[in-house]
DNA sequence: AGCACGCCGACT
DNA sequence: GTCGGCGTGCTC
């Protein structure tokens, strides 16, 4: 047949299929509809695959490709599953991200939705017959003895079922099929809302004053219902009334009440009523602010904004009555947050403010409510969507404004698989639907700093504390004077704390590392215990009784003696938050310590139980790691105490310096944030650092001014723009060949681009900070170029038929775009 | 990701 | 001699 351009053809994107996008002809009986965004189901070699369709008038770029076009089969959806915005981010995700737009597309859409229509199996009538004929000659294999006793017990069966069979069911199955024994068909996974219903109680008419006043607990039934105008939820009934459901029941009988039944969508358990707080007047300064910014809500464009405020500024009430705003006008709102600041007091404002048209996002859902949550998004009514990094591939409709709280949280970066940064993607979400983006931070990031000072974002500063609460008074302790048990809490930490307790005042203690020692050395051959798995050393955990890798989640029991040399003992060295909440316990006796890391808090109920816990003073000291660093507040605490504030500082890279003093400054913020005035103190080995020196100071600006005069000489980012390509595989010797082949390759490249004006960098290959991580030996190999665009070019050229080499067997090649981190 | 094809060890 | 192990390679 000769190829015809008349023929339409989508551009699918097969789910679980390859990681190139594959073209279909689109058959007449599908014409005249616009099938983009919906799934479809596909031929791919001999089996049939669920796909989306991404694009319709695509191109078909090669004859050879037209030769071997097939049909769609059948179209799944009645319309389109994403929002267009979406759609045309995850394209340019996949772009730029240089990952395959298939896994972009599965990692976006909820598990359900990805899912083949199952095959179902069952014996036909001759089949039954033969197999129950006694004479027959049993099969050999254990797994297709068994396939026949399934067969004969059970109607029908799918796939799912045999699983678990032992080996030799699959050609057995075969083989009765082609007997005409069993019969099969398809049947997609059910498409319904996996809703619960919701029993409504409406309350019809008043009963006899006589019967009420005979029954407390109907009294209580009626004055319930009626102080929820009338109509409540049997559930809620139940809670707050005995035998509710015995008087739902007569009561209806009676046709005083009717219960209807309503379908309702799973809603995220951390949904908990609060009062919206007093409102309050705005400051002078959040009104100016207000001002700027409206505009661009109220008439939709493309604008992004910094707030730029310091911590107890009132960003928050900013936010809020922005998102207000466009709800208002019909418009849906986008609101990311940190990691760990979700299920906060930040939630709870939300949904005391915006209540039933709230939608939390957070990666803990579990999947049937995050179906729902894509559901309720995807049916349009507007919405406010307070949720995590993964909240901006939400299919949010009609979005009207998007914010990004704590933007220069790391949080935002996605450390694994598909490593896209959600505070950029939120720019580009903001910018391809033409709305206005918030970047909201205390410390926002160079990166974002720079671009305002190139005049692509619009600065907007809070320099006061609402109530003009005075900053807190920090002092440096040069921890080089101190030995011993002083090495954890110093004499100047000590005695802070001491007049802390005894003023009656509560204190937080900083440190970014989780355990009780760091490592565990021998004293007689020093061999320092590893993770079998990872280069790292294993860190001991006292609670536990158990070494841990922090990397891949190993653990392993406490030797009795050294593993290597048989002969001596084993000590703990360094130490972690474990060990300094020890330390405080031993120094102040009675006193109570509440420690938050990731081992004390194992789900995200007992972080808030134990943040509720502290903010009740039911703790006068709070240890912890990050965790306690972000977003909370409590007013009673006086002194925060940073107990190392060089960890971050020894990250080899060249971010460190940005990282501390944002960690710094936010913890100081945790200080006096009540009526009482702040203390904060800061131990390091480096009092003199410019790093330390400048947060003293609590002057981030000059912190940036500095630090960005030193990227620009150094010519690293926000000047430049990076890439890191993270080689890994299974054996040291080929993975560290690959590296330099990539180098290798990288460099030729390099040549190749700059000979036609793109000026590139390329530096490495080396091996990663952290070496091996679960099996697997790292390397990295950084480029850099002065534009994206350059650096994109240059990028597609280096990795251009990677897959083919050889040296690239058995390993395989990340792109890590604006790294974050250099492990 | 599946599922083919393809080339080497333990069984009839 | 077969059955079946899982190593590469393609799927519009």
């Amino acid at each position: 047949m000769t190829p015809s351009a008349h023929v339409p053809v989508a551009l699918c994107a097969v789910f679980r299929g390859p990681s190139d996008c594959l073209h279909y002809r689109i058959p007449c009986r599908f014409g005249g509809v616009d099938l983009v965004g919906r799934r479809v189901l596909v031929p791919l070699g001999n089996r049939e695959s669920v796909a989306l369709v991404v694009d319709t008038d695509d191109q078909v770029p090669e004859e050879a490709v037209q030769e071997k076009l097939k049909d769609i089969l059948a179209v799944v959806d009645d319309e389109s599953l994403f929002p267009r915005d979406l759609l045309t981010l995850c394209r340019w995700m996949s772009t730029y991200y240089f990952h395959p737009l298939p896994l972009v597309l599965e990692t976006v859409l909820p598990a359900s939705l990805l899912s083949r229509p199952q095959r179902w199996y069952r014996l036909t009538a001759e089949g039954r017959a033969a197999l129950l004929e006694g004479s027959r000659e049993e099969p050999k294999t254990l797994g297709a003895r068994i396939l026949e006793s399934v067969l004969r017990h059970k109607e029908e069966f799918s796939l799912k079922d045999l699983e678990t069979l032992p080996k030799g069911w699959k050609s057995h199955l075969k083989r009765l099929e082609s007997l005409g024994w069993v019969t099969q068909d398809d049947r997609w996974p059910s498409l319904e809302p996996s809703s619960k219903t919701l029993k409504l109680v409406v309350l019809k008419q008043d009963p006899p004053e006589k019967r009420v006043s005979a029954s407390p607990h109907l009294r209580r039934f009626l004055t319930v219902l009626r102080d929820s105008g009338g109509t409540c939820p049997l559930g809620d009934l139940r809670r707050l009334v005995p035998q509710a459901s015995y008087w739902a029941k007569k009561l209806s009988a009676e046709g005083v009440i009717v219960v209807e039944e309503r379908e309702v969508l799973r809603e995220s358990p951390l949904a908990q009523d609060l009062d919206p707080g007093p409102a309050y007047e705005l400051t002078l300064e959040q009104k100016a602010a207000m001002e700027v910014m409206e505009g661009a809500v109220v008439s939709p464009s493309f604008r992004p904004f910094v707030l730029y405020g310091v911590t107890g500024s009132g960003k928050t009430e900013i936010y809020l009555r922005l998102v207000e705003k466009a709800v208002d006008l019909g418009r849906s709102a986008l609101v990311l947050v940190p990691e760990i600041a979700l299920s906060t007091q930040l939630e709870a404002v939300f949904r005391a403010r915006f209540g039933e048209a709230l939608a939390v996002w957070h990666s803990g859902l579990a999947s049937g409510v995050r179906d729902d949550q894509w559901r309720k998004m995807a049916s349009g009514r507007p919405a406010v969507i307070l949720g995590v990094r993964s909240a901006v591939l939400s299919p949010v409709k009609n979005l009207g404004l998007v914010i990004v709280d704590e933007e220069h949280d790391g949080s935002y970066k996605q450390e694994e698989r598909f490593r896209y940064h959600a505070r950029d993607m939120a720019v580009m979400r903001a910018r391809i639907v033409g709305v206005p983006v918030i970047l909201g931070s205390a410390t926002p990031s160079l990166q974002t700093l720079y671009h305002c000072r190139t005049g692509r974002y619009t600065l907007v500063t809070l320099l006061k504390r609402v109530e003009d609460r005075p900053l807190p008074h920090i002092e440096i302790v040069d921890m080089r004077r101190h030995r011993g048990p002083f090495r954890v809490l110093s004499p100047e930490l000590h005695k802070a704390l001491h007049e802390t307790i005894e003023a009656d005042g509560q204190a937080m203690l900083f440190l970014n590392r989780r355990g009780f020692a760091s490592f565990f050395l021998c004293r007689t051959c020093g061999s320092v215990l590893q993770c079998p798995h990872c280069a790292v050393s294993l860190t001991y955990h006292q609670s536990l009784e158990r070494l841990l890798c922090h990397y891949c989640g190993h653990e392993e029991p406490i030797p009795e003696g050294c593993p290597v040399c048989f002969k001596g003992n084993m000590i703990p060295f360094g130490f972690g938050t474990e060990r300094v909440e020890e330390e405080v316990r031993q120094q102040f006796p009675g006193v109570r310590t509440l420690r938050v890391d990731r081992d004390a808090m194992t789900c995200s109920a007992k972080l808030v139980r134990a943040l509720d816990a502290f903010r009740c003073r039911k703790a006068h000291v709070m240890v912890g790691t990050q965790m306690i660093t972000k977003g909370h507040d409590f007013p009673n605490v006086t002194l925060v105490g940073v107990i190392n504030a060089d960890t971050s500082l020894q990250i080899s890279d060249f971010r460190s310096g940005e990282i501390t003093a944002q960690l710094l400054m936010q913890v100081a913020g945790r200080a006096g944030r009540g009526e009482k005035p702040g203390r904060v103190i800061i131990q390091t080995y480096n009092p003199n650092h410019y790093v330390i020196q400048a947060a003293a100071a609590l002057d981030y600006d000059q912190f940036c001014e500095s630090e960005l005069s030193s990227r620009r000489s150094l010519q690293y980012p926000p000047f430049t723009r990076m890439a890191r390509l993270l080689i890994t595989g299974p054996q040291q010797a080929s993975t560290a060949h690959a590296a330099m082949e990539l180098g290798r390759i990288a460099r030729e490249k390099k040549a190749d681009v700059e000979s036609q004006g793109v000026p590139v960098a390329v530096l490495g290959p080396a091996p990663a900070p952290l070496q091996k991580l679960k099996k697997r030996f790292r390397y990295n190999l950084y480029v850099k170029a002065w534009q994206a665009r350059d650096l994109q070019i240059f990028l597609e050229k280096v990795l251009e038929g990677l897959s083919q080499h050889g040296a690239f067997k058995a390993v395989s090649v990340a792109v890590d775009r604006d790294p974050v981190s250099s492990l």
